[in-house]
DNA sequence: CGGGAGCTTGAGCTTGTTCAACCTTCGTGG
DNA sequence: CCACGAAGGTTGAACAAGCTCAAGCTCCCG
């Protein structure tokens, strides 16, 4: 493993503030593995093996029930994926798949559960991850049962800019299909959705997105800091 | 507090293997109150100054935005909410509001904190509560995000069907505009929805429900362990 | 240059919402 | 004790949002 990605690992909410020793103990036995675009990471409704981190690419949480899918959310690095269910010794809710080749750390579910009754700075962390995955899926839950889906792809829109520097303008990072089913929409009604856009600042072309009016987007939008801000990656004390 | 207020206590999944020691420094200082029916507890946006526990009754969680209002949540006795707003010290994400007259234990969210630092245990059984209700909240969007609100209600039948001792017939514990709302949809809709699955085996009358054809409405709602089954409040290891 | 995948557009349809009227139940006051 | 009113629930009609299907477009890549 690089020290780069050593680096990347320590930024974790869940190896903040944790022992040297537990942080070693932890990535000594794990796999690093190298995926290409697609790759299915694992199935929902199997036994959650690894608690998985990502290190490069992005990665899809998918699930699906009669037929239909819907995309839950989707991780860039560093993020870690299904610990709720490694903790629990549970199945899985959700599928992954690679979107972009990604590089990928694996730690076996049960040194987790092993290390997290050894370091107590360890479990506060996972805390504090729990706490935030929490929230974060609330704010989900609140966007799909309290917007239409012009009004959540405005928000994420909003967001996304941001994070992508504040410029007013922003790269779709994957297919416009797959942000649609995160979106909980169709791909056609959100081609719809960003036609209807164009009246309030927003100008599209392949998957360049250029904000020409952030107010009148905004004015839209509605953005929600108990909706739409993301949850602080930093536990505050 | 009753002797019986502490047994219940001892049922919740966060007190599960807590020293007697912590415990009790937990409820000391803990306000335990009675409210009628329509209490405000707390709204959204506000600081979380409190964890609380229901005794009795039940609280509606929800959560509105640009006049829309939605219900996230409704929990009946035992458990608690806003563990995960205590944890982060941060603003709640929902209101909570009494449905029916209930009996609350409060107590001080710097309190909760301290004990956690303090109580491995405790902190243990609080990795295990956020977790469920984490897997809980997943399940939640799938169920918003992957069925229709007839499909909703039939899976809501089944669950409240078995939780009321799976005698073929249940009682909704509540008006019904407020159902709607948890089921994400409107009260006239929730209507044309108990219509509708009067062909798949469900008689209603008043808030009164019979379900002659209980392999019928199965047919239809699909229930899946991955959406509808409850967390277990138990933690396995 | 041709083919294919992803995206867009349009038409028709399904689902869900809105608004208004009406019905039922229940509690209150004449 | 009945009458009335208010609140919750249901029903219907019109409308809006979203989905499906099919056709066509664009862009990338061989």
């Amino acid at each position: 493993m690089r020290a780069e990605d050593i680096e990347k690992l320590k930024c974790l909410n869940v190896f903040r503030g944790v022992k040297e020793n537990t942080f070693q103990r932890a990535i000594a036995p794990s796999f690093l593995q190298s995926f290409p675009a697609g790759t299915i990471l694992l199935e929902e409704n199997r036994p959650a093996d690894f608690l998985y981190i990502v290190l490069d690419g992005l990665v899809e949480m998918s699930s699906s029930a009669t037929g239909d899918e819907t995309v839950i959310e989707i991780l860039g690095p560093v993020n870690l994926f299904i610990l709720a269910a490694v903790l629990n010794n549970d199945i899985c809710l959700q599928s992954a798949r690679t979107l972009t080749p990604a590089r990928i750390l694996m730690i076996p579910a049960n040194l987790i559960r092993e290390l997290l009754a050894e370091d107590h700075d360890f479990m506060k962390a996972v805390v504090f991850e729990l706490a935030s995955a929490y929230r974060r899926t609330v704010k989900e839950l609140k966007n799909q049962k309290l917007r239409s889906g012009a009004e959540r792809l405005a928000n994420w829109l909003l967001r996304e800019e941001r994070s992508q520097g504040g410029e007013g303008r922003l790269t779709i990072p994957y297919e416009k299909r797959i942000l649609a089913a995160y979106l909980g929409m169709t791909a056609e009604n959100l081609s719809r959705g960003f036609s209807a856009l164009s009246a309030h600042g927003v100008n599209i072309k392949g998957l360049q997105v250029d904000i020409v009016d952030i107010g009148k987007l905004i004015d839209y939008a509605r953005p929600s800091p108990l909706i739409d801000d993301g949850e602080p990656r930093l536990p505050r004390d």
